[in-house]
DNA sequence: GTAAATTTTTACCATTTGGTAAAGGCACGA
DNA sequence: TCGTGCCTTTACCAAATGGTAAAAATTTAC
């Protein structure tokens, strides 16, 4: 009997592609797409690269694979954020779960700046179909709260960039912040404390 | 007799290595430094490969000639932060040439973030030598008014991050932004008003 | 105008890159 | 134990890549 689903994948399979991605999160989100190489990523896959491609048809379909993926982690925590709950600390608490993300996922966060920064080529479809209308959406119900007077004055469009700048930027430029705190910097803990501050100075007008 | 200054370099010298350096930026800047290509480089500038490299002597030639002019252009904000001038306005205006930057000169901000994403290896010893004590000497400065009580209680390093952050970001993330607030967007002026609002309100306490 | 110096082109080269073909190894049910 | 299907390796390939040698063209200085 034909059949259209794909029978389901062995251990070897789960095993083998798990750690594909894995590799390629790694050199992918270090190097951009153009600049990481397939034997790079076997490398660190701890396969040879014929083997890898036993598993992804192309270079391109292993990023695309893992852009499929993170879209869908990276914008949890604004679909999360509540209309019914009070405007101040809905977006407070979206911050403080942002700022968590760059910490628990900075190689995520790292891929995602690499491909808007070489402009999208592969991404863009998905920022049209599934960011667009949730910024929308988000922006619309923001500017409620503040037509309601329940927040000041302010530009939602502009309050999610800044809440995306500042977080994300713990994440992609690390490797400065590294430099000026020291190694051992705990950039994370003081910078919860200081993006409460500054956010909450800006929501409490 | 012998002679250190290599002779001035003549008018052909002159507009090709501007050209050379206009075009690599361009390309540096979208593709990062691995996923550049010479070929591509040379094409862009209107010169043929092996005359491109008549003129810089290798790939990682170019590529820090153009960083090195970059950190200089990239701090020079940052320097004319005045210690006897109002601190509020002292910051704001600290923040509108950041954002000036950010959209005069986004392909130098997105060569900077190229550098940063991928651990900045060719950057990190003038991060460390020029961007670390000039860091250091601005946050004790800030640091200074809070203890005199000319600012509210705030982290002078996480302050500068957040500027660094929320500015670069119209530059950096500008594929993105396209998406959201479509073509026409007009984002640097409502983002100026919106970044002013924001550091106020954190400046003030 | 001509010789010297500078600039550009042509023709290469070794290595790396993404990708393929096909044979070999291996596991596992009958 | 044997065959069948999944997995891995070996041996390639054509194109692209960073770079070079040296001849040809052009500019500059006298």
């Amino acid at each position: 009997m034909p059949d259209g689903t794909p029978k389901k994948p062995s251990r070897i399979q789960q095993r083998n592609r798990r750690a594909i991605l894995e590799a390629a999160l790694e050199v992918f989100s270090r190097h951009g797409y153009r600049g990481a190489t397939l034997d790079q990523i076997a490398t660190e896959a701890g396969l040879s690269k014929p083997n890898l491609l036993y598993y992804f048809e192309s270079k391109e379909n292993i990023h695309l694979t893992l852009l499929n993926q993170l879209l869908e982690t990276w914008l949890d925590p604004l679909v999360v954020l509540d209309a019914e709950g009070d405007p101040v600390e809905e977006i407070l608490s979206y911050v403080q779960r942002k700022l968590d993300m760059a910490q628990e996922f900075p190689r995520e966060s790292r891929l995602f700046a690499n491909e808007i920064l070489q402009g999208a080529p592969r991404l863009r479809p998905d920022l049209e179909n599934d960011l667009k209308p949730l910024f929308d959406q988000k922006c619309a119900l923001i500017q409620g709260w503040v037509n309601e007077g329940r927040l000041p004055p302010l530009d939602p469009r502009h309050l999610l960039f800044s809440i995306w700048a500042a977080t994300q930027h713990y994440a992609d430029f690390e490797t400065q912040i590294g430099v000026l705190l020291g190694p051992e910097g705990a950039a994370f803990e003081s910078a919860a404390q200081h993006l409460e501050k500054m956010f909450r100075a800006l929501l409490e007008g």
